[in-house]
DNA sequence: AGTTACATATATCAATTCGATATATATCGG
DNA sequence: CCGATATATATCGAATTGATATATGTAACT
């Protein structure tokens, strides 16, 4: 499943510019797939190549032409056989983590801060995951903001009752350095 | 943060190869950050010539020359700086969940058994934490050990108790389509 | 004895993707 | 009136992945 794939399936409800299928990405597929412009708009121009995809330009006076994607009955058909695939291993990326991996090196200070900043970043997302989760309705929407939220609220329970077991090995470290 | 400063952190931790510096990505950092051969590689060539690492060749016959790398002092300070800056925002890919966003679209059967292998890949994370948390002795180790059990747990709770909201999604659009 | 799989060890390459940047304008709050 | 945010396109260097190539040892299985 790559970037060309998830684009078909935001067209699947309904017809969207390359803009409108970025914010798709960050406001729908966000909390577990990203993907940046530069990685959406030669997906778009493959898919039209490919004719999954079609394309009108709308013309706008003052603006850049607008291009409005809409998915073609193969796109559609490809889209499903794609989607019947086995999904690829998960993937994590956290540079706050791999930071802790170091607190034996690092002053007691920067530690306590790296991990208030995740904790907070993940109550951040906790708090717009609970206003979405009010507002939708479909139980696909639910269900993948409930399942963010339960994820984060476990993290930052974690976090908060353990931090003490790093923050003490960078204490140590500071009072070796001393 | 990048290959480069991960791959400097590694060797403080002692001299290794390119080889076991990949095993120590797996090994150590695995769960949130890991990185392949094509990025070490270049990684250590670059700080070699940098001066940050330093580079002593082992001939073996019979198998390529060892090359093992230590950590200069340049190495240590430029990695300690490194470290304290702010590390960036996390990111976390899954192309399950992206999946289970469509699912609507999708034979009941399929949503079923994306979910079951999900919960299964969890439970097979948290044997694997659990062993590796039991046998270590450092703080540090065990933190982030149990910080990866803690979130696996919840993750699997919630899929188990909710995901019969998504599989009714599925299974409506299999009525459908009869 | 043979074979299959895994571990050791290096390295490169095409393809993908990110993050930043460029270009223009509208709109809205302070 | 100004600065921030939103609309809308597109490209580019740099980083990274995942696969592949090359060799061999060693352990387990048949």
């Amino acid at each position: 499943m790559d970037v060309r794939t998830l684009c078909l399936g935001i067209l699947t409800f309904g017809d969207a510019t390359g803009y409108e299928i970025k914010k798709a990405f960050q406001d729908r597929l966000g909390m577990f797939y990203d993907a940046s412009y530069g990685s959406i708009y030669p997906a778009l121009n493959k898919l039209t190549t490919d004719g999954l995809v079609s394309c009108r330009t709308k013309s706008q006076s003052k603006r850049p032409d607008k291009k409005i994607y809409s998915i073609t009955l193969d796109g559609q058909l490809t889209f499903l056989k794609e989607m019947e695939g086995t999904p690829a291993p998960e993937k994590f990326k956290s540079e706050t983590l791999a930071t802790l991996m170091f607190a034996h090196l690092l002053p007691a200070s920067h530690i306590a801060k790296v991990i208030d900043d995740l904790i907070e970043s993940y109550q951040s997302n906790i708090e717009i995951l609970s206003g979405e989760c009010d507002m939708k309705q479909a139980l696909t929407d639910r269900f993948l903001c409930g399942y963010g939220i339960a994820v984060k609220s476990a993290a930052i329970k974690y976090m908060q009752e353990n931090r003490h077991l790093i923050e003490a090995e960078a204490l140590l470290a500071d009072h070796a350095a001393e």
